[in-house]
DNA sequence: GAGTTTGAAACT
DNA sequence: CAGTTTCAAACTC
């Protein structure tokens, strides 16, 4: 097939005779291979990089494969699956140690070929339609785009679409393969019932598949930088996952090895969610990788798919250097990752849809309402961030609550290595970001998951790592059937599960619609009431942001206690409980909260303020400077914090993904400081700066999305307007994240319109509306296609990922992107990653997710163009 | 483990 | 909005 592949696609030999395919010729070491292939190139580039990257992280890229009509679902996935199983002829074939000598080569390249690939990718997306007809498809994929595009990655490509050509005779057979491999999926999933994966998610994944199969093919080309996006954005899908997907497994029966490996969880998940299939898959065609990860693991996926072994090798040579990479990047991971048996198959279940864990799980009506349900985690994180106070306590220089990223040391220190890489990538700093948010939120997340798992032994890991038995503590509910606030797995937004001693529990998967709907009652009375009480901002994340603004770690009590007799000294005080200083909004009396003491008395502030004034000589000017600091901050908190801790009451799972996000965006408040220098700049500011806050909330309760809460309280901050000259949430919010770190501000003002997609993602406000439909614009220039700006603008409601064609534009503009290779793509990332969950509400659309990343490329490549 | 204390949540 | 009741966690023994 392979010369026929070319000869099948005439716009393929078009492409070669094109000067780019001449170029990439000479570029590639590799040439005979190229032409050959060239045609597959794309497909089989989207393979390789989706075997390594993609396709795990959303969905499974079987399913993928076997949806659509969308380009490369139906012929990617066949090509993928056939190249892997039919490979087995192909094994011999050199072509994979060349493939990845060509990566490398390609890599120098690879710009070029993004672009390409952007081409190729708006013309597969045409040729798409094609469908199911593999050959068809593959024939316009070798004619159209990839021969024009893929020229860089022939190299690597050809290698595949050798195999592809010969896999395109096996096509029969690879289409059973796919079956074999759906069927094993299911099985590795543990699919109860035999639940087949939603067609949406099938759908998602193949989106993302052909997302990641373009970013895949950037991360080999660019690897550190690449991985780097990648990560964050994996991160991010993991953190929004993880939370929907912990909370969905609350009920169910948690992997165990998940529980086993509590540090693993985090990263195994998200290694899942990057790996995920592709270690499947992948996992096999690295025995290494898979040594280290989990032989069994691997072992059982190569069982399953023994037939495609023979894949290994070709897949091998090119997603060894991709998964390779990753692998390094999460080589620290596996180890732990003997859980992520579990968590992977638990990923593409997590990725497709809330179904699969659920199915996966013994409950299955877990599965639904974990995502709807996603938990805010109040408690929770209260919990989590009380063992971090813990250490933060032990750090009193830190301010009052610095974020405990040790509280959970396996999460954070998972995150974390994944932050390093990120920023060791460059790119990194939003990513940092993004783990404090993970682990700010990833305390929280872990909470969950520990409360989710409740009965699983990822709890007991908590229990141990957080030293807490809180975390491990459910609730034991008697008269109020958990469905009010006393119950802190209703509190915190999972379902009671196997620790809980409740009686009565209606806080159940089974119970779901009684859940949200009481759950929506409580926050129609309180729109406040399953907000966080304590806000944080993790130490990593300051640390890593540059930003002169970031105040040092800062953490919040939102609505303050009311304590009396426990002088807030103790559990019984919120503030206390998470680790938080008390304050102005706190009614404590007689607060000696250790973590920071009320400033309580508005006298207490101004004779500090008059301190500040009249002590200039003493505290002088350091004062004076950190008094502005603190105003700043204390303004930005106070907006930030409305904005913040609001959860939207509709949106439960907002709410989590949120406050990773906000922990970024948050000023943070030292606590002890605070209770000094920030109360005192607040004095004169506090009472506007309340009333804002108050005017504030109404607003961001009322009609601003969660998602552009978050960002449009960052950007408030940065303008540092005490008036808070609010941006309208919407615009801002896309610009906003960027500014958050500093290096991106640069970068948002070039993406003005971005933020628009958010606007829509939240609520679906009108204002987001507008925004969608510009943010979408930018899509259509570079596809050259319009784009429904309804697809760009998922709304939560939206239970399905964009259309592919939106999905493959997505991609194709990621890929541009990528390979343009904004110095901020990074950033965007982690800001537009942690909002992904949004998109699909309770379901982040995968593909919604990578569009937010991908546009701000695209924004900034206009710009810079 | 039972009982008490505590403060938030819920209710009026 | 304030006061009271209810509730479950936190705490003590």
């Amino acid at each position: 097939m392979d010369t026929p592949d070319r000869g099948a696609a005439p716009p393929a030999a078009r492409a070669e005779d094109s000067p780019l395919f001449s170029f990439i010729d000479s570029l590639s070491p590799i040439e005979p291979l190229k032409s050959a292939y060239s045609g597959n190139s794309l497909q089989a580039y989207h393979q390789s990089l989706n075997i390594t990257s993609v396709s795990s992280i959303f969905t499974s890229p079987h399913h993928n494969a076997q949806k659509e009509s969308k380009l490369s679902k139906s012929s990617f996935a066949d090509f993928s699956e056939n190249e892997l199983c039919v490979d087995g002829t192909d094994k011999d074939k050199p072509p994979s140690s060349s493939n990845e000598v060509r990566l490398l080569a390609c890599t120098s390249t690879i710009t070029r070929e993004s672009q390409t690939i952007t081409s190729s990718a708006n013309e597969g997306v045409v040729d798409l339609p094609q469908g199911p007809n593999d050959l068809p498809q593959r024939g316009r994929f070798f004619s159209g785009s990839p021969d024009h595009n893929t020229t860089p990655c022939h190299g690597v490509r050809s290698d595949l679409k050798q195999d592809k050509s010969r896999k395109l005779e096996a096509i029969q057979t690879a289409k059973n393969t796919l079956e074999k491999r759906k069927c094993l999926f299911s099985t590795d999933m543990q699919l109860p019932d035999g639940c087949q994966p939603a067609n949406d998610n099938e759908v998602l994944g193949c989106e993302w598949d052909e997302l990641v199969s373009v970013t895949s093919g950037e991360l080999l080309a660019f690897d550190s930088s690449m991985h780097q996006d990648h990560r964050g954005i994996q991160l991010a899908v993991n953190n929004a996952e993880s939370c929907g997907y912990l909370l969905s497994r609350l009920a169910g029966d948690g992997d165990i090895a998940d529980r086993t490996h509590p540090s693993a969880s985090s990263q195994a998940y998200y290694q899942d969610m990057v790996m995920g299939e592709d270690k499947a898959e992948n996992a096999q065609v690295f025995p290494e990788d898979i040594k280290t990860i989990s032989g069994e693991e691997i072992q059982d996926n190569l069982n399953e798919e023994n037939a495609c072994n023979p894949l290994d090798c070709k897949v091998e040579t090119q997603q060894r250097g991709v998964r390779r990479r990753c692998l390094v990047f999460e080589a620290s991971r596996y180890p732990h990752k003997t859980a992520q048996k579990e968590s992977v198959a638990n990923l593409p279940f997590s990725t497709r849809k809330g179904k699969s864990p659920a199915q996966s799980h013994t409950n299955p009506a877990k599965t639904p309402s974990p995502h709807v349900f996603r938990g805010i985690g109040l408690h929770l994180n209260a919990l989590a961030l009380t063992a971090n106070d813990k250490i933060a306590r032990q750090n009193p220089s830190t301010t009052a609550l610095v974020p405990s990223l040790k509280i959970e040391p396996d999460m954070h220190g998972n995150v974390l290595s994944a932050g390093d890489n990120f920023i060791h990538s460059g790119a990194g700093l939003l990513d940092l970001q993004m783990n404090n948010d993970d682990c700010s939120a990833g305390g929280f997340l872990e909470n969950d998951h520990i409360s989710s798992q409740s009965s699983s032994p990822p709890k007991k890991r908590r229990k141990s790592d957080n030293n807490d038995d809180d975390s491990c503590k459910r609730c034991s509910c008697k008269k109020s059937k958990c469905l009010k606030l006393y119950c802190e797995c209703f509190a915190a937004g999972v379902y009671c599960s196997e620790p809980c001693s409740c009686q009565g529990c209606l806080n159940k998967p089974i119970h779901e619609e009684i859940v949200l709907s009481t759950r929506k009652q409580i926050e129609f009375r309180n729109p406040l009431a399953f907000a966080p009480k304590v806000i944080r901002l993790s130490d990593a994340a300051q640390e890593t942001q540059e930003d002169p603004n970031n105040t040092p770690a800062s953490a919040r009590h939102k609505r303050g206690c009311n304590c009396k007799k426990s002088s807030c000294l103790k559990k019984y005080c919120e503030c206390y409980q998470g680790g938080v200083g008390c304050s102005t909004n706190c009614r404590c009396e007689t607060c000696k909260n250790t973590f920071g003491i009320r400033d309580g008395a508005v006298s207490a502030e101004n004779e500090e303020m008059k301190q500040v004034g009249e002590q200039t000589e003493s505290c002088g000017k350091e004062k004076e400077n950190d008094l502005q600091n603190s105003n700043v901050q204390s303004e930005d908190h106070k907006l930030v914090e409305l904005a913040v801790p609001i959860t939207p009451p509709f949106d439960v799972s907002s709410s989590l993904l949120k406050q990773p996000n906000f922990s970024n965006a948050k000023p943070p408040r030292p606590t002890k400081p605070r209770s000094g220098s920030s109360s005192r700049s607040k004095a004169p500011e506090a009472v506007h700066s309340r009333k804002i806050s108050k005017v504030a909330e109404s607003v961001f309760d009322e009609k601003m999305p969660d998602i552009l809460k978050e960002a449009s309280s960052p950007g408030i901050v940065k303008t540092s307007s005490p008036n808070g000259k609010r941006v309208s949430p919407p615009h801002n919010a896309l610009s906003i994240s960027p500014n958050r770190k500093g290096g991106r501000k640069l970068i948002l003002k070039s993406i003005p319109s971005f933020p628009s997609l958010l606007g829509d993602m939240g609520s679906g406000s009108a204002a987001g509306n507008a925004d969608s439909t510009f943010s979408a614009s930018p899509l259509a220039l570079v596809l050259g296609r319009p784009v429904p700006a309804a697809s760009l603008s998922p709304k939560r409601s939206a239970p399905f990922p964009p259309p592919p064609t939106l999905s493959v534009a997505i991609a194709v503009v990621t890929v541009a992107a990528n390979s343009i290779r904004v110095p901020c793509s990074a950033g965007h990332m982690h800001k537009y990653i942690p909002e992904i969950p949004k998109f699909g509400g309770q379901q982040a659309s995968s593909s919604a997710a990578f569009a937010y990343i991908s546009l701000p490329l695209l924004f900034q490549l206009a710009g810079d163009g």
